[in-house]
DNA sequence: AAGTAGATGTTCT
DNA sequence: GAACATCTACTTA
C-alpha cells in the first residue's frame, strides 16, 4: 500500500493546516531526502512572512501557484526552501525546517561534509544544503521532477506538535512551528 | 552546556 | 546602515 503523490490542491489550504498536513511526508529531491519532521506556516497577513509587504523579486514565486517551491536567501548564506499554498497571488507558504534523512544519505553526507545523520537535515539551511537546493528550483512545482512529495502515513495527527516559530522577532505569539513529536531530527525540541 | 562572533544577499529604514 | 524565516567554530565553564 504505497502513499499518494501530494499534488496542488493538496497544497489549497490555509499555512498552518498545510504545515501540519506535510508532517510525515517524504520529500525528495533527485531522489535525495527524507521524511518531514518541522515545518512551519507563513501567510501575508503574519507580520514575519517575507511576504507581508507584498511583491518583491524575492518572493514572487510565494504570489503564484500552490504547490510550487520558493526558495530564499537566508542572511546571505544559506538557501530555504518553501512550499506555496493557499491560491495564487496570496503569498502563503510552509517553511521545510527539517527532515529525516531516508534517501540519498551518502550524497547528504558528502554535501554537508559531516558524518551524524542528525545533523544532515536538522534546519532549514541545513535542508538545502543536503538536498542541493538553489536558485534553479525556485518556482518549480513539487509534484514534478526533480522533486518527489509524498503523502504522510494515516493515522499521525496525533502526533504533531505545534509552538512558536524559531528566529523570527514579529508575531512571536503565533503556534505556526509544526514537528513530528518526539523525534531526533528536529532543529530544536518543542 | 551555554554564549558569542562571523559569514553575507536582499530588503527595509 | 541595519535587520534578517541560519549555521559553524570557537570560547568559557
Amino acid at each position: 500500500m504505497h502513499r499518494h503523490a501530494l499534488t496542488a490542491r493538496d497544497f489549497a489550504a490555509d499555512a498552518p493546516q498545510v504545515a501540519r498536513t506535510l508532517i510525515g511526508a517524504t520529500l525528495l529531491v533527485d531522489g535525495v531526502g527524507g521524511i518531514i519532521v518541522e515545518t512551519e506556516a507563513y501567510d501575508r497577513a503574519d507580520a514575519a512572512s517575507h511576504t507581508h509587504r507584498g511583491p518583491t523579486p524575492r518572493n514572487a514565486a510565494m504570489f503564484g501557484p500552490p504547490g510550487h517551491a520558493y526558495v530564499y536567501r537566508s542572511y546571505g548564506i544559506h538557501w530555504c526552501l518553501n512550499l506555496v499554498c493557499r491560491e495564487a497571488g496570496h503569498g502563503a507558504g510552509v517553511l521545510i525546517r527539517a527532515l529525516q534523512p531516508t534517501h540519498g544519505l551518502d550524497t547528504m553526507r558528502r554535501r554537508r561534509g559531516l558524518q551524524d545523520e542528525r545533523l544532515l537535515c536538522a534546519g532549514p539551511g541545513r535542508v538545502g544544503q543536503a538536498l542541493g537546493i538553489t536558485l534553479a528550483h525556485y518556482g518549480l512545482a513539487v509534484d514534478a521532477p526533480p522533486f518527489e512529495l509524498r503523502a504522510a502515513p494515516h493515522g499521525l495527527a496525533d502526533q504533531v506538535v505545534c509552538g512558536p516559530r524559531i528566529g523570527i522577532s514579529r508575531a512571536l505569539e503565533l503556534p505556526w512551528r509544526f514537528g513530528l513529536a518526539g523525534s531526533r531530527y528536529l532543529s530544536r525540541r518543542f
